[in-house]
DNA sequence: CTTGGCTGACTGACCGGTCAGTCTAGAGCC
DNA sequence: GGCTCTAGACTGACCGGTCAGTCAGCCAAG
């Protein structure tokens, strides 16, 4: 086995333990177990389990980044193009809930205080802000949007998803995004009209 | 001093503690020092170190949802009800910060898998749950809301304290209840409409 | 004097990290 | 091809620091 499988394997199994427990229940020993390795492989990997747990995350973040970034460039009408970003956050998540956890946890953790990792954890995801925020900017030129305080109402739109797939309900993705948008744009206040559903 | 006095403190220094690092970063000889006794009194006042930490984040939601019950039980017109329950969580919240991190990083552990204590997170959160919902659901009785699923839009509206207070935007407590109850309930297409704010 | 709570030095299990030894792949040579 | 040699990746027993939890003694209050 190649070098590179050998530490895509360590950090596909780190990433499922790491998501599964607190950082000091998940033992070096049982990553390199479940990995099939000897604990010294590890160490040959990265530096030390703080890095092994940041190159998890991270992957996990870039990954999603990407797709995101992806999803947002082409360019469309301003609710498809919030659409299609929420249809790649929900299904890269849905796709990979051991990186939906992860990724929870250590936004959880998030704040001012930061060492150099936590330091790139807030760049990486400020990057997301950006995007959507521009999202909903380019929205409010075409005049279809209404957004008093984009960035915070992008944190917002964000937010949703983690609600959505928290709760426990069981939904599609496309349905998740239909909801999401739906409240986001439109609204649950009876005076506010959405376009009517195509009849059956 | 008190014994229950002296329980507080700790609960309280343990708090701040358990908010500011990673649950293996903090010591019990830390949390000791900080609360000015010795380790051995905590063991006096908790069986280990996971019944401390749990006690403080029971302490701590336990709290919370005593206001948001208050908050949700006065009747008035929906929507007013949906502030003022947003204005509970949030009030809470900004007074105490350290609670927002704790119970946020709790919450992002919490899954399917289930100690004792995290049953009993699970009830509890839950119950914010209920009772957001059943606002939400005597909206619609009354016909002022249009709420398609509304246990997993009352996800959503939780959530949304968290976006906003996550989002480093510096803005009073009632502005954010504002941009949480606009967006929630009118949107932000441009085709909704809301209320005329009051002229100046 | 007794009691009950507090103290903090102490213990030992535990686990992150090391490193001497082993194994393997492949280069170089006959 | 077969043989040897070497680099460097891997192994896992071991080490040593750390820290949760204990308990013998202390002290203050009744």
């Amino acid at each position: 086995m190649k070098s590179q499988q050998r530490r895509d394997k360590i950090l596909s199994c780190a990433a499922r333990l790491f998501a599964a427990a607190r950082y000091d229940e998940v033992l070096m020993e049982d990553i390199a177990r479940e990995a099939g390795v000897a604990k010294g492989t590890l160490y040959s990997h990265f530096a030390d389990k703080d890095a092994l747990y940041f190159a998890v995350v991270f992957d996990g973040i870039s990954q999603l980044n990407d797709r995101l970034r992806t999803a947002a460039a082409q360019d469309r009408q301003p609710e498809e193009q919030v659409r299609a970003v929420m249809n790649a956050i929900l299904s890269f998540f849905s796709r990979n809930r051991v990186f939906f956890r992860l990724l929870s946890m250590e936004d959880a953790k998030a704040g001012p205080g930061g060492s150099e990792s936590r330091q790139r954890w807030q760049t990486e995801r400020t990057e997301q802000i950006d995007v959507i925020e521009s999202v909903l900017l380019r929205g409010m030129t075409t005049g279809d949007f209404h957004v008093p305080h984009p960035r915070l109402q992008a944190f917002v739109l964000r937010g949703m998803v983690r609600s959505v797939l928290t709760s426990s309900e069981k939904l599609s993705v496309a349905e998740m995004v239909d909801v999401i948008v739906d409240t986001f744009l439109y609204g649950t206040h009876s005076s506010t009209r959405r376009p009517e559903a195509p009849a059956p």
